[in-house]
DNA sequence: GTCTATAATTTGATAGAC
DNA sequence: GTCTATCAAATTATAGAC
C-alpha cells in the first residue's frame, strides 16, 4: 500500500483516539515506520493530512443528505435511509471518522474554509426533519437538536458495533429505527421504511479510491 | 469569585472548545487574566486542573446512577430518572462538562486513576438498561449501545438547549423521553413516568462548592 | 498571590545528503 | 522517497523577587 495512504489511515486512527492538536507528526510517523521529516513530502503539512480526511468525511454524506433531502416521498423513509448510509459509510471506510470534523479541529483557522461543507450537511439534514415536522410525520423537539441527536446515536452505534456492521447491513438499519424511533409519531411507518429501502442501502458503503 | 475558581471554570471551557491537549497552560492564564506560571500557586499542574473537573463531572453522578441502579421498581421509571438529573448537572454545572471524560483525555497515562469511577459510571447505567431488556420493558440492541446513546442524546440536549434547560426542567424530561423511546416497547409507558418522576428531578442541578 | 526570567522538552517544518 | 541534522517557536513547570 502507498505510503500516503498509509500515512492518511494512521492519522486517522491518532486523530480519533487522541484529538487532532495532541497528535504530533512524530507519532503518526512512528506509526507509518517512517521518520517525521519523511511525512512532508506525501504531504505540505499536518494540517493537509486532516483536510483529506475532512474531504472523505464530508464529501459523499453531504451529496448523499442534500439529494435525498431534496428527493420525494415521506421524510421518514429519506431520513432512515441517510442514517443507514452514513453508519454504513462511517464502518466501511478505512479511516476512523470518529470526531474528525468535531469543534475542537473545526475551529482552527487553518478548517476555516471547511465550514461550508459542514454547514451544508447539517442544513441537509435538518432539512429533513423540519420537512417531517412539517407533514406531521415527526413530534417537535427542535430540528437542531433533534438532527444532532440522530447523527450521535449513529456514531455512537459505528463506535460499538465498529466490527459487525458491515458485515450486516440489517443491523445497521435496525440502529437507524432504533434512532428515529424517538422521533417518530407513529412507530409503525418505520416498519415498511425498514423494508422499502433495505435494497439499495448497502451499496453506500463505499472505500475510497486508492 | 477566588482565582482558583475562575481557573477551573475557563479551563472548562478552552478543554470543552478545544480540548485537554490542544489546550495550553498560557490560555488558561489569560483567560482567567493572569500570566501562566501563577496558575501553578493554585494547581500543581495542568492535570490537576482537569482531575478537580472530572471528579464534578463524574462524582455525584456515579453516586446517583448506582442508587438508581440497585432501587425498586420499573427500570423505564429509574432510568429516566437518572437520564434528567444528568441533563439538570450537565447544564447546571458552572464548568462545560462537554466530553471532558472523552477517551483522548482518559486515555492519558497521568488520568490512569479514574478509569474505575468512569467504569462504575458507565457500569450503573447498563445494568438499569439490562434490567429493562430483562423485565420486558426495553427492546435489545444491545446493553453498550443503548446506554452509550442515551447518554449522547442528553449531552446533544445540553449542548444544543444549554441556557434554556435549566430554566425549564420540564424541557429536560421531554428530552429525557425522547431518548428513551427507541429503547422503550411501550411508549405509553413514559406518559406515566414524566409525570411521575417530574417531583423531585429539578433539585438535583446542584452547583459545586466555592 | 502575582510577577519576571528561565530551564528542559516537544512541537511543526526545512535543508540537503543519499 | 527516506534519511540525518537542525531550526524557530511553543510547551509545562520551576526559581526567586516583590
Amino acid at each position: 500500500m502507498p505510503t500516503r495512504e498509509r500515512i492518511l489511515r494512521e492519522a486517522s486512527f491518532l486523530f480519533a483516539r487522541k484529538g487532532y492538536g495532541a497528535t504530533s507528526t512524530r507519532e503518526i510517523g512512528e506509526a507509518v515506520g517512517i521518520r517525521q521529516p519523511s511525512l512532508f513530502h506525501h504531504f505540505a503539512s499536518k494540517a493537509e493530512i486532516m483536510m483529506e480526511l475532512l474531504a472523505h468525511s464530508l464529501g459523499r454524506p453531504t451529496d448523499v443528505a442534500e439529494a435525498l433531502a431534496a428527493a420525494d416521498g415521506p421524510a421518514t423513509g429519506r431520513l432512515h435511509r441517510y442514517l443507514v448510509f452514513d453508519a454504513l459509510h462511517i464502518v466501511g471506510s478505512p479511516y476512523d471518522l470518529g470526531g474528525l470534523n468535531d469543534d475542537d479541529v473545526m475551529e482552527l483557522p487553518e478548517f476555516r474554509e471547511w465550514h461550508a461543507l459542514r454547514a451544508r450537511l447539517r442544513g441537509a439534514r435538518e432539512e429533513m426533519v423540519a420537512q417531517g415536522i412539517r407533514d406531521g410525520e415527526f413530534i417537535d423537539v427542535g430540528v437542531e437538536f433533534a438532527a444532532m441527536a440522530l447523527t450521535n446515536v449513529i456514531i455512537s452505534a459505528t463506535q460499538v458495533y465498529s466490527g459487525r456492521l458491515p458485515a450486516d447491513p440489517g443491523l445497521a438499519m435496525r440502529i437507524a429505527v432504533f434512532a428515529m424511533r424517538g422521533l417518530v409519531i407513529d412507530p409503525a411507518a418505520l416498519d415498511d421504511v425498514a423494508a422499502w429501502d433495505g435494497r439499495d442501502a448497502p451499496e453506500s458503503a463505499e472505500a475510497p479510491t486508492r
